[in-house]
DNA sequence: ACTAGTGTACCATATAGATAGTGCACTAGT
DNA sequence: ACTAGTGCACTATCTATATGGTACACTAGT
């Protein structure tokens, strides 16, 4: 992995596996990697999957069978709400980073737009 | 001034700096604040306010009269240069993000579309 | 010459994040 | 009963941020 410094690498891996399971790439209820495989094959320390591991059922993204492993809720409802929240996240932030630039609504369909056709040839 | 704990303290200044600059809240070649008068009004160390002076030298945004202050590049086309960037980089964290969620083009017009309107209610 | 204001360079401390390593209680399978 | 694997708790060290404080060279205006 290779991981930016624009936020804590506990912080990008919770995304990595929030993304895992909203894309339907981990069923509900399936067990996780155990803690020290996460840390070997991500090359981070056990320390930091530890901490990802209670990030993530603190939220409810996750629950622990002590002395067996951690699996992804099997609520369905859960999973909707958390696609729903990191969506927003990432429209609040777009929207409120572009208006204080001056751009419009307009402006910012253009970038997108014109954003999309570059990647696509690429 | 409330920063958030999402990236550091400077960066955020460097921000609001260059918003005022790319809006033409302050004009080609100005003067600063001082480190000390900037450090006394958004109430942090004025060590901090030094690393922002530092960093948007750094970056050409700005340039220093020693003994004298700080100022504004008087290169337009720096200015230009420097919102094209920021808003770059916007669209490219929103578009990498919204695909990585698994919404396409029509969905993301409509979820900005969505939140704009919410947001005039408001 | 003097003074106030400027950027800048230090030193020290505190906190969050990340790493490294050890150990323990619990569980499932044998 | 035993063993391997699990989450979890602990200690320690290191780095980046942020703060607090002091000091110095330079500049403009008097």
């Amino acid at each position: 992995m290779n991981f930016d410094n624009t936020a804590p690498i506990y912080i990008q891996i919770m995304n990595l596996i929030k993304k895992d399971i909203i894309l339907g790439r981990m069923q509900l209820g399936e067990k996780l990697l155990s803690t020290r495989e996460y840390a070997q094959n991500l090359k981070v320390n056990p320390n930091t999957m530890a901490r990802v591991f209670n990030e993530l059922e603190r939220e409810g993204v996750t629950f622990t069978k002590r002395g067996v492993g951690t699996f992804i809720t099997e609520s369905e409802e859960k999973v909707e709400r958390l696609k729903k929240e990191m969506a927003e996240d990432i429209v609040r932030n777009f929207i409120e980073g572009m208006l204080e630039l001056g751009f419009n609504f307009n402006d910012m369909i253009e970038l997108i737009k014109h954003r999309l056709e570059k990647e696509a040839v690429q």
